[in-house]
DNA sequence: CACGATCGGCTAATGAGATTAGCTTTTTGG
DNA sequence: CCAAAAAGCTAATCTCATTAGCCGATCGTG
C-alpha cells in the first residue's frame, strides 16, 4: 500500500473540493477521506479533527480573499479603493459562494486563521487610512466596511436574498453609500 | 405515564432554551427532548426532522425581531426610524447573542420562515419608503440596510470583532452612514 | 548498505446523534 | 362506553467523529 502523500494543505484543498461541490454541509471528515482517497482515520494524522479542519479553511478562504483584495487596491486609493476592494470581495463570493458560506461554521474562531483574518483586516486599514482616518475613527470605518461586505456576501452566498435579480446595482448603490460615508468623515 | 402536553411551539420554546444555554452548536434534538422531558424520537410527533426545528427556530426568531422593529419604528419616520429600527436590531442580538447565532446554520431556507421574513422586510420597506424611495431604488436601500445591519449583527453574536470595545459607537457610525445614503439617494 | 525511529495509513471499536418502526397508553368525539 | 387519533416509549439502524493499536514505508545515520 503506497503512501497517498498527504499533507495539512492536501487536506484543506481536498476539504475544499468537498465544499465547492456539495456546499458547506457537505463537509465531513468522511467525505474528505473519501475525495482524498484515504480511510477516515487517516486524517487524523494531518489534522487534529473536524473543528481544526473548518477552521484550516476558513483561514484558507480568508487568505484567497486577503490576496484578491490586496490586488485590487493596489495602486488606488480612496473611492476608487474602497470600490475596488468592495468589488473584488463579493466576486470572490460569486465565484465561490460554497465556500464563503463554509466560513460561518468555523464555530468559535481559535487562533488558527489568525494570520489571514489579520492579513485581510490589514488591506482594509490600509485602504480607510486613504481618507485620514486614524485611531478609533479608523476602526469604526472598518468595522463599517466588513459589516456591509460580509453581511451582503453572506445574503448572497447563503441565497437570503429573494432574487438574485439586479444584485449587482444593490451592490454598486452599497459602494457608493460607504464611499461617501467615509468621505464626508473626514475631508 | 402522564402526557407532556407538548405542541410545535413547545418543542420550539425548549430548541430557543437549548440555544440561549449553550449556544448554536447545542441545538440537538437530544438537548432539545431532555429540556423538555420527553424521549429524542417522541420529538417527531409534533416537528418532521432536526432541519424542520431549525427552521421554526428561524422563524420564531425572526417573529421576535419583527414585532422589536415594528415597534421601535412606528411613529418615527425618515432617519429617526431609521436609527431606531437599527438600535431595535442591535438590542435584539445583543439580548441574544446565541439565538442570533443559530439562524445561520438553518441551511438552505425552505417556505416554513417565510411569513416572518416578509414581515420583517415590509418594516424596512415601509421604513424607506418614508425616504421616497420606490421601485428598484427602494429594494437596493433595502437590501443595503439588510446587508449592513444583518453584516453587523452577525460579526458580532459570532464574535468576529476582535475587541468589543466600542461597538456602541461604531454601530452609531454605521447608522449615519446608511441614514445619509438614505437621504442623499432622493431629497 | 543496514537499522532503528518515525511517519502515515489501516482496521476495529466506541459513542453521539438522527431517524424509523412498531407498540402502548391517553384523549377525544360520538 | 368505544373506536380512532394522538403522543410517548423502547429497540434498532445509520452516519459520523474520534480513539486505540497494528504495520509497512521512509528517512537519517552509522
Amino acid at each position: 500500500m503506497p503512501r497517498a502523500g498527504l499533507s495539512p494543505d492536501a487536506v484543506v484543498d481536498a476539504a475544499i473540493a468537498v465544499v465547492d461541490a456539495g456546499g458547506p454541509g457537505a463537509l465531513t471528515l468522511a467525505a474528505v477521506a473519501g475525495r482524498a482517497g484515504v480511510a477516515t482515520p487517516s486524517l487524523y494524522k494531518h489534522v487534529r479533527n473536524l473543528a481544526e479542519l473548518r477552521q484550516l479553511v476558513t483561514a484558507r478562504i480568508l487568505e484567497e480573499l486577503a490576496d484578491r483584495l490586496g490586488n485590487a487596491a493596489m495602486g488606488r486609493s480612496r473611492d476608487d479603493a474602497v470600490a475596488a476592494l468592495m468589488r473584488a470581495y463579493r466576486g470572490y463570493v460569486v465565484e465561490h459562494p460554497s465556500r464563503y458560506a463554509s466560513m460561518e461554521q468555523s464555530a468559535e474562531r481559535q487562533h488558527v486563521g489568525d494570520a489571514a483574518a489579520e492579513r485581510l483586516l490589514g488591506v482594509i486599514y490600509a485602504v480607510l487610512r486613504g481618507y485620514g482616518l486614524d485611531g478609533p475613527e479608523l476602526v469604526h470605518a472598518a468595522r463599517c466596511l466588513r459589516s456591509a461586505v460580509h453581511g451582503f456576501a453572506i445574503l448572497e452566498a447563503s441565497g437570503g436574498f429573494g432574487l438574485p435579480e439586479d444584485l449587482e446595482a444593490s451592490y454598486e448603490r452599497l459602494i457608493t453609500v460607504l464611499t461617501s460615508g467615509f468621505s464626508q468623515a473626514r475631508v
